[in-house]
DNA sequence: AACTTATTTCGATACTCGTCGAAATATTTA
DNA sequence: TAAATATTTCGACGAGTATCGAAATAAGTT
């Protein structure tokens, strides 16, 4: 969960996704892609990697990436539940915040 | 969008939003919640609502914070766009890559 | 007005991160 | 086998980030 957020946290990665979304492709034509060096790139890859983002697989000389969305099941599932239910009024509800009630929660 | 994924990118600050969905807080009840200090989950709290994902009010001495899911849709969007159609057939796939194709994309 | 409480701001520090060029590794081609 | 190509690893550097204690700001209390 926190490696695949720490994935996602850089427009670079997130343009890899997007680009192996369209089609798998090489180390290098990825590369190719962007304005930044190569072993920046193979930086990128291998973050995605230990996120299970990407899948690699070698072909000959080359590293073939392919995108791997069901990790990204994990984020929707945490996003949803972060939006499910209960609507919370925003800060500037009618009813003001009481600092004496007894809702304060405790560590658990 | 970078903002937002660089905001969710920390466990303490994900864990804010969760605690923020269940009810409206003080700045200080949330800060009771977690190890580390006050001025931590301050600069915490600025850095979630500058990605919109928190609002705040003051209420007399005591900041108010509650959460504001609407930005999540961006995140939500782009994830689901990530995974939407063309299923991808992984990297080891029964066709092998054809590094001469001219499937290269150039930038565009 | 003095004191307490709540929160943020300010510097400072340690650590992580993105990036690079050079070198290492692996594969293909001549 | 030597040279070329593809990719990764290594070591270094600068920028950004999380954290802290102390100080500043603001509101409530005595």
């Amino acid at each position: 969960m926190n490696t695949v957020f720490k994935a996602l946290n850089d427009p670079i990665r997130r343009q890899i996704l997007e680009i192996l979304k369209a089609q798998d492709m090489t180390a290098g034509d990825i590369a190719d892609k962007f304005e930044v060096g190569k072993p920046t790139i193979s930086h990128h890859l291998d973050l995605l990697r230990q996120a299970n983002l990407v899948s690699s697989v070698k072909d000959g000389q080359f590293m073939l990436y392919s995108i791997n969305t069901t990790v990204l099941d994990e984020v929707l599932k945490w996003v949803l539940e972060l939006k499910s239910n209960t609507e919370q009024q925003p800060a500037m509800s009618v009813k003001p915040f009481d600092k004496n009630s007894d809702l304060k929660i405790k560590k658990t």
